[in-house]
DNA sequence: TCAAAAGTGTTAAGTTTACACCCATGA
DNA sequence: TCATGGGTGTAAACTTAACACTTTTGA
């Protein structure tokens, strides 16, 4: 019985996050210029070792913290990364996550400390390893999952305007949307809600800003905007 | 250097197979009653653990090939399961893969020695450590799948009646269509080939066979059924 | 007073849904 | 001749897409 498990190998795993902001109307993601070996100097994701009393998942969430000082984040697993040289020092298996988080609540000591910065995402440079395909898997996984619910608010602030919301969904959906439509649809949704604050800071007039009621989301059947 | 990946543990890494088959207007799983430990007697999906010289998505296709004798067979990633307990016996992490086959084609004497059975898909009997909720993730990953690419051929023979097809998406729906509204768009798809071959065997008229050609499909812009 | 972003409805086009009967055949 | 599964069209309901001007206000 002990033998079978014995008979097998053992491997190193990582887990790699793809960690999205959304800002200036654009996706970003938080890349590291890598101050160690391997790989120093290079651009890569943000990862880390699984550790003996830690899930797989639970190390994902605590390579997150460790960069942003973020918890109670919205976290998706990508897939799993197993090719045999993938990490040319030793075998590594890496799951990949990404992430979503709003840019302006991540501790930015820890992100420079880590020498981390925000990349455009249409302007992302080489990656070490695999990173590259993990981006490429973890933008198409964050388009169906968007498409299917409404994650995106994880992106914006806790109270938004129509405008930030609609440029985000161009953002994610890589094309322009029509404004009035838009609106149309998402006054038929209940779940975003219009407070009575007004947002003076992107135009004269001001907008009305807008509030992602998580509650009545899950008592409704809208599973998309 | 070396030091930067010897600090950290290294675990087993299995692989575990959700194998998709249609039968009788129904989803089966293969399922195996198992001969060894851990886990004697209890019913759990095929696994088994990743070798130094194969990727995991090797390994996967390896395991799947050793129930069944099928290669080149339709296979993704589930999720990678790694929680700490997981199996009572040693940290295993595990990454699922569901594979559809053709319930026509593969090995019957490979599959009897390994004491597998295709089980109905809504009377799943209890599985062995976590791989119930293995199922639970596969079958929402499949019907995604199912709804943005045309997957679901990959468990029909190479010619099928249109009943069998929608008989398909029925199973994989959960909910009846409209025999009209469901040919109606199947002749819209022309990569769903209506040819000149009849089926005697589901009726005295006779049906028309259909195939599913993958060239057309890559060619056109219709991404589902 | 004007520049800049916010806000607002209607119509046509397209898609989806609902629905019932005849056909061909072998037993 | 009849039981069985195969095959077919239309109209209403609903959804999506296209489109342009007025409002508010601080500088």
């Amino acid at each position: 019985m002990q033998e079978y498990y014995s008979l097998h190998p053992r491997f190193y795993h990582a887990v790699d996050c793809i960690i999205f902001g959304f800002s200036g109307g654009e996706l970003n993601l938080l890349l590291l210029k890598r101050k160690f070996d391997p790989g120093m100097g290079e651009w890569s994701l943000m990862g880390g070792f699984v550790q003996e009393d830690e899930s797989v998942d639970d190390a994902a969430k605590r390579v997150l913290f460790e960069l942003t000082g973020l918890t109670n984040v919205f976290m998706e697993q990508v897939g799993v990364f197993g090719k045999v040289g993938r990490d040319p020092g030793e075998r590594v298996i890496s799951t990949a996550y990404y992430a979503l988080i709003n840019i302006n609540d991540y501790d930015r000591q820890l992100v420079e400390s880590h020498n981390a910065h925000w990349i455009n995402i249409n302007e992302l440079p080489a990656l070490l390893f695999d990173h590259e395909q993990m981006v490429e898997r973890a933008k198409t996984v964050m388009k169906v999952q968007a498409e299917l619910q409404p994650t995106c608010f994880s992106l914006l602030p806790e109270y938004f305007t129509l405008t930030q919301l609609q440029s985000l969904y161009e953002a994610i959906n890589g094309a322009a949307l029509d404004k009035r439509n838009f609106r149309k649809r998402v006054a038929e949704r209940d779940f975003i809600e219009k407070t009575r604050l007004i947002d003076k800071t992107t135009s004269r007039r001001g907008a009305s800003l807008y509030r992602f009621n998580e509650e009545k989301y899950n008592n409704s059947q809208r599973l998309k905007i």
